[in-house]
DNA sequence: ATTAAATACGTAATTAGTTACACAATATTA
DNA sequence: TAATATTGTGTAACTAATTACGTATTTAAT
């Protein structure tokens, strides 16, 4: 199939299909093959019942990997063909109890040879093959099992979006955004204070001009996040960043991380060693962004706004 | 799943099918991701017009390995959503026309970022991987392409089938079967003769005394294929192989070849170095067989038996 | 002893494909 | 040129699975 080959590996799904397809396709002439009036898909139920052992309709399931109502008409129609004998369950009234009859313990040894030979058949293509295809299936169940498709997906998307996610540095145009992004979230959980509206109201005189700085994550060209670094006049520390604020629409494209490395990046390139923040502990996922990025819990500093619960600091130096 | 380490490798069908339902479940989930109003279905079709071509139903199912209903039932799904434009075919008015609409083409642009992601994350899954399950699919296609799993098992089962035939010489309790065997293609090919009915309902009289073997196979102890040589008193040959009969409920068990090979050890380690055979062209599997087993044919011997049309012979010191 | 929750199962509806069939348009052949 | 074969398509019926849901029974909790 040439097409495969132009659409590329996404396309596995679509080839699975059809190599599955194809296989399932000639199981059914197998069978004819043995003059044994079985269906291809009975199979998996009739193997979990030929050692004898009387089974309920989900433990076959369970056992094969199917759905319970699939297990159950296919015992219906093994039912209707007498190899199979259902009772129901003697302590447990729900139950039902399905065994092999005497017909299908008879089927089961005359199938034995099919076996065989399919086993060989199969065992001779894998010889032929230099990749093995059943511990490939093997690897990519288990890998699966660790992480799916669809989170590796996702990952991938995050890469990707992040990567084209550009940090600049603030510019007049960027006020609005600032202003907005900010009001968004404080006043969803919080309320917004005196501060906060000095702030953001003029961004220029409150924080450039007293030497701090201002960085703006854009998404093509769209500012979807915001953060400050502020110039701490005197105590124990260089800068405090605040004002850290990111799209609800933007999440998952790890622009919080970003925009805190680059305001760590250019605190360093200011010189600073010690860096301070303050937030409230009902902002988890801050609080996570925060520890990612090297802040660690301290206490006894004062601070201007009424939501803070909580600081922390970062030394440059030690990172 | 524990169940396929226990059934074995037959059950790489039922295997490969959960693998690629898995998958197949996870991309319906990516395109939500995507917010891609499209369904996984569609994908092969949606990208075999992805290009802009214009392209007939029966053009993009064989393209894609699809029957043409499913192409024209996605078709008109697609149709429904605006994405595709069918055309009645100008010159071909059984001919519909399809191909991208605006809308299509715009979906076209958006998808590739999820062709990306997708095709990045199956990447790392397969670098994950010791087994490359992508060029183990292409060796499987590959290989039943060559012998579908149907012939292969066949082949299986005749060689399991001919492994339990056994040549044995022959006993009067034979008798019978050596009559009935050969009366039965005879008389349906032509008619017995004088010469037949002395020799098989006498063989020990007509055969044996005569210096000649009767070898008989046995399939589960039961006679299902006879063959004699008759030693030849003067002339250029030592023996006759003659009388061979294979029952047509054994067919395919290879056991005309194994008893013409075991006839011909008979004489080998009779001493013998020529032996001749008489038969009829119209019994086309038979002359195959001979052929295979080193006869050639000969001409200018005369003949006791009316339905001789051929004469061949081997000479086993040149095998 | 009730009541609520969980379990076992079957039926119905859905899904993504298939094959079978019918019909019209075109191509081939006598 | 008429008859026949082939091709392109759509519709209908089938297949082998699924999810959704209802019912009966058992187990756990109050």
């Amino acid at each position: 199939m040439n097409f495969f080959n132009t659409v590329g590996k996404m396309a596995i799904g679509s080839r699975l299909r059809m190599l599955t397809d194809r296989i399932t396709e000639d199981a059914a002439e197998i069978y004819k093959l043995y003059k044994i009036d079985m269906q291809p898909k009975w199979f998996p139920v009739f193997y979990a019942l030929s050692q004898g052992e009387e089974k309920t309709i989900t433990g076959i399931a369970n056992e094969i990997g199917h759905s319970h109502p699939s297990v159950s008409k296919i015992i219906s129609e093994m039912s209707k063909k007498g190899l199979v004998i259902e009772k129901k369950g003697n302590a447990d009234g729900r139950r039902n109890m399905v065994r092999l009859s005497e017909k299908g313990v008879e089927f089961n040894l005359k199938i034995q040879d099919q076996y065989k030979d399919v086993e060989n058949a199969i065992e001779e293509i894998s010889a032929q093959a230099t990749n093995d295809l059943w511990k490939a299936i093997e690897e990519w169940e288990f890998l699966l099992e660790q992480k799916t498709l669809l989170r590796r997906v996702k990952e991938q998307q995050k890469q990707r979006e992040s990567r084209s996610v550009k940090i600049v540095d603030y510019k007049p145009q960027y006020a609005k955004a600032f202003k907005a992004l900010n009001e968004e979230w404080i006043s969803s959980y919080f309320k917004m204070e005196e501060a906060d509206y000095k702030a953001l109201d003029d961004p220029e005189g409150y924080i450039l001009k007293n030497g701090g700085h201002i960085l703006v994550a854009l998404y093509e060209d769209e500012p979807l996040g915001v953060c400050a670094i502020l110039k701490i006049q005197n105590g124990d520390f260089d800068y405090e960043l605040a004002k850290m604020a990111v799209s609800p629409k933007a999440q998952g494209k790890n622009i919080g991380w970003l925009l805190g490395l680059a305001a760590l990046d250019k605190a360093r390139s200011l010189g600073a060693s010690k860096v301070y923040l303050e937030s409230n502990t009902i902002l988890k996922p801050a609080i996570n962004l925060y520890h990612k990025l090297g802040f660690k819990k301290i206490a006894g500093y004062p601070s201007p706004y009424e939501r803070s619960n909580i600081q922390m600091a970062v030394d440059l130096n030690l990172q």
